[in-house]
DNA sequence: ATAGTGGTAGTTTTT
DNA sequence: CTACCACTAT
């Protein structure tokens, strides 16, 4: 008798999938990617794939019946979630765009808007970024005539650094300031005063600095069960990229809008923790399964973006750590060029270098956008910056100076933000001292005047009369104009160039350029609707470029790529420079007070060179004066004095009558 | 008393 | 390029 052999069930439960998961990420990957409910931990070496895992996971889930709306993915900026987002969407259909995501800055505040009144606050609160609270605690500063003393009182942006970081770490002021500011010890009295009142000011005027969002946000997840269990249930799944980089406050968060499910999933790499200075500790990731108990962990090792000598560079960089890291990357792209270490006689020969290299290479068939130039700091890029310009070389810039932070376009915002917020005395004073004739007295006799006796918007009453009682009246005329219902953010920030436009004039000689970018900060604004939102987002997530990238033809997509390697994070280029691998330089000369912060600039080397696909070029000048310490700064880097000659190739630079680079 | 100005020194990394 | 101080002008 024949046999016929009856194939087993396929099981109910299992749903077909549109997408073929097993096909598209390699078995470890898949682990991760297919791992409903529960705890999840990824640890997630460079270049190892991760968010290509995060993006089919997201799929995945999608897939299985979950609303989107119900997912939340935590990124660390809101650029990256975007990313992932429109990948998901890609392979499954549109309604991945319902799924949240962001930044926990920008998932703090849509929900310290939505119950503000919870914790004390309106929902119009203004947020302040760091140079608004550093202007807020000089104000407090003078008004305590603390800088008056003969004793030498910590400058606002310290004051403001020690203030954050006793919140990032969630320690005591007087902790903070004995560990790392010890040399301020005798202040101590005058620095807790100044912390109290800055934090009254701020629920007086209706103020969040970007810690402000974190905790109250976790004050409220953590005082309000009735928020806590609304959140907790909108957000069903929970994936938190870079887990490495949060603080305290943040796994907090993560903690408490997980409180119902426990489905997280965090993926990280404790190699690639640069984020210390904001309280980050890259051993948090390792707390992870203690914080939830039932964790499953997964690595991901190989390297899929990276060359054999490109990892061979990281790895021994990483290696040479204090204390050692969870894996050893490794790659299938067996053969490439080996990184090159190049020492140029000074800062000029270097950028020349680059410049000349860069057309080189796209001479070669690299497109500019593929090749970038990493800086530990953004002032690093300045020379090489002129030069790019003069061989017409077209450059975006990351990180460093932002032109929302120009003191232009902070003049126009202010103007805004007190229509917003009427209690935010901060921007008043900002908008008052443009008048002429009002300095710092009399901007305050005025904002007391308003508080104490009068509605805000009604200025043009006060009874003191001066030469400033014309600028007065037309500020007045202003805020009235713009506070009519009906105008857009757009129609409303035109409003305010004209008025603003005069001032501008008499300040600054550069006049134009400045007048350019409120011109192009009117066309970002055509984007809202609300002007809270707008606001907010100005704050939150500003444009990543700084000054310069922004008026060179945006059209233009071909562009060389500068940026610091903070800004870098998580991004990959065909050929990467590395420049200023000096020591004082990279690392720098304020990681020589501790081992913890000299390791983290070796995590740091670590991030940038794993940032090559098939080309790394590391550089430093050599012989450079440093007005800061004093010194002649004449060492390369002690990360790159590590790498043996197996590792890499070295290059001398030499001049000749056509400028010509030989290989020594 | 308060506003405005000019000179000098110090400049990391980001939400 | 900005912060801070000292000085001058009103």
């Amino acid at each position: 008798m024949k046999k016929y052999l009856l194939k087993d069930l396929v099981p109910l439960s299992k749903p077909s999938f549109r997408i073929d998961y097993e096909k598209e990420v390699n078995p470890t990957q898949l682990e991760a990617v297919s791992i409903q409910d529960g705890p999840v931990l990824v640890i997630a070496g460079a270049g190892s794939g991760k968010t290509r895992a995060l993006v089919y996971r997201l799929a995945r889930l999608v897939e299985t019946g979950v609303p989107p709306a119900n997912i939340l993915l935590l990124t660390f900026t809101r650029k990256a979630a975007q990313e992932m987002l429109r990948r998901a969407g890609i392979m499954i259909g549109s309604q991945c765009e319902r799924i949240q995501g962001g930044t926990f800055h920008s998932v703090a505040n849509t929900f310290l808007r939505k119950y503000a009144h919870l914790i004390g606050y309106e929902p119009g609160f203004t947020i302040l970024d760091r140079a608004d609270s550093e202007d807020v605690i000089n104000l407090l500063r003078t008004q305590l005539m603390l800088n008056e003393k003969q004793r030498r009182f910590p400058r606002k942006n310290t004051i403001s650094q020690m203030f954050s970081k006793a919140n990032n770490l969630m320690e005591p002021l007087s902790q903070v300031i004995e560990r790392e500011y010890f040399h301020f010890y005798n202040d101590l009295k005058d620095l807790l005063n100044l912390q109290n009142l800055y934090k009254r000011y701020k629920g007086l005027n209706q103020l969040m600095d970007y810690d402000d969002l974190l905790l109250n946000f976790k004050t409220l997840l953590e005082d309000h069960l009735e928020a806590r269990a609304d959140i907790s249930q909108q957000f069903r799944y929970i994936m938190v990229d870079e887990y490495q980089d949060t603080n305290l406050p943040q796994s907090e968060i993560v903690r408490l809008m997980a409180f119902k499910h426990n489905n997280v999933m965090v993926v990280g790499d404790d190699s690639q923790s640069i984020y210390s200075f904001r309280g980050a500790n890259f051993r948090n990731i390792m707390e992870f399964p203690n914080q939830f108990p039932e964790t499953r962990i997964i690595k991901l090792e190989e390297n899929y973006r990276s060359t054999q000598p490109i990892l061979n560079v990281a790895n021994t960089i990483i290696e040479n750590a204090r204390e050692k890291y969870t894996k050893n990357l490794f790659t299938r792209k067996i053969k490439g060029p080996f990184p090159i270490v190049l020492a140029a006689e000074n800062e000029n020969y270097q950028s020349r270098f680059i410049a000349q290299k860069v057309l080189e290479l796209r001479e070669e068939g690299v497109p500019l956008n593929d090749i970038a130039i990493l800086c530990r700091a953004a002032f690093h890029t300045f020379d090489l910056e002129i030069e790019l310009g003069r061989c017409n070389i077209p450059y975006v810039k990351y990180g460093g100076f932002k032109f929302v932070e120009t003191a232009h376009v902070k003049d126009v915002l202010a103007h805004l933000r007190i229509i917003n917020n009427p209690r935010d005395s901060m921007s008043w004073n900002r908008i008052l001292m443009l008048i002429e004739k009002i300095g710092p007295r009399t901007s305050r006799n005025i904002i007391e005047w308003m508080f104490n006796n009068h509605n805000p918007l009604n200025l043009s009453n006060y009874p003191k009369k001066g030469k400033f009682t014309d600028g007065i009246i037309r500020l007045h005329e202003l805020t009235v104009s713009i506070a009519k219902n009906g105008l857009t953010v757009t129609d409303q920030i035109g409003l305010i160039c004209r008025y603003y436009e005069p001032i501008l004039k008499n300040k600054y000689d550069d006049y134009p350029k400045r007048i350019k970018d409120l011109e192009h900060l009117q066309v970002i604004t055509g984007r809202y609707q609300q002007l809270e939102r707008f606001l907010s987002d100005v704050v939150l997530e500003p444009p990543n470029e700084s000054i310069s990238g922004v008026l060179p033809s945006p059209s233009d997509d071909e562009r060389l790529v500068l940026s610091t390697i903070h800004s870098a994070k998580g991004l990959e280029w065909n050929t990467v420079f590395i420049i200023w691998a000096l020591e004082g330089k990279f690392p720098s000369n304020y990681a020589f007070n501790s081992d913890e912060e000299m390791e983290e600039e070796r995590r740091l080397m670590y991030v940038a060179a794993t940032r090559a696909k098939e080309n790394l070029f590391i550089t430093y000048p050599i012989n450079i004066y440093d007005q800061l310490s004093g010194y002649v700064l004449s060492k390369p880097s002690r990360f790159i004095e590590e790498l043996s000659s197996e590792l890499v190739e070295s290059w001398n630079l030499m001049e000749n009558r056509e400028n010509q680079i030989f290989n020594y």
